[in-house]
DNA sequence: AGCTTTTTGTCCAGGTCGTCCAGCATTTTA
DNA sequence: TAAAATGCTGGACGACCTGGACAAAAAGCT
């Protein structure tokens, strides 16, 4: 499991994945060998599974979000799945219990635009779209110590 | 906007956040102060929003994932979001068009839990909630460039 | 077009940082 | 209790980053 330490490794690494080695060594109170195996580790035991890079999808035109419910129709599950990976602006997708199959995110730069890829899945699914108003809380990890529940 | 030389560094960081600035400069064809440069543009820009780390939840525990949508009571609009925004297990969620206001995703250990926390807005929004079975597309951003649509 | 201003780039030098390695302490296994 | 394995440190060496002075290209103005 996790100990303290790479916890607090984790939690400055979420806040900015660029801190250098000796910055994170200080803070934990290691020598920069020490973290720089720690980190190797966590990549290799895949609990760190990439250092990335959050980018604002305003910057790259995507102006609108939605939330669409995929509901398969019969038989067509495998194409729906294959066709939903293959469009670049989903830019997430669940597969989950109760009707509706998948749980998709959408990132589009206009209407228009999300008219046309829902279009393509429509003789093959049953849609419902929900357009993103607001984002009271974005894409976060889930906390690393025991919240009281 | 974004010119080609900004798309390809964000496509590399996207991969990997750590890329030393040498390694981005001679990928790119730049030298590394002007790839530095770049980088710090395009973060006081908010094209770039953070460097981060994403995290396996099942490493810290987090055995399962639902979608929960939520549709708060007459009147309760803004008390379940606060509820919603303090409740560290939400890893995500959007406010949204429709009946459902917002949908939102949870991490727990354990169905208990998400009975548990799921009890905590009982009171005040109907919920319906879903387990996430698998997942086709995990986050990714959207396409750095024109897809054809 | 010709000039000025702004933006974006390079090069270089000094200082910082990361990695490798040998050695030590602590814990685990036999 | 000894042997093996794990995880740490410090220092040396090489790689990397940063800041400043200057050059080139792009954009704006008359």
């Amino acid at each position: 499991m996790l100990d303290d330490l790479d916890k607090k490794l984790l939690d400055i690494l979420i806040r900015d994945s660029r801190t250098s080695l000796k910055e994170l060594a200080q803070q934990v109170g290691l020598s920069s060998p020490s973290v720089s195996e720690r980190l190797r580790r966590l990549e290799d035991r895949g609990v760190i599974r990439a250092f990335t890079v959050e980018i604002d999808p305003q910057a790259l035109g995507y102006t609108l979000q939605a939330i669409v419910r995929i509901r398969p129709l019969p038989g067509k599950l495998h194409i729906v799945q294959k066709l939903i990976e293959e469009i670049p602006e989903f830019g997430e997708c669940d597969k989950v219990t109760g009707d509706d199959c998948f749980v998709a995110r959408l990132f589009v730069r206009s209407i228009g635009d999300l008219d046309k890829l829902l279009d393509r899945i429509a003789d093959k699914a049953e849609t419902s779209t929900a357009i993103i108003k607001a984002q009271p809380i974005r894409r976060r990890p889930p906390p690393l110590d025991m919240p009281n529940i």
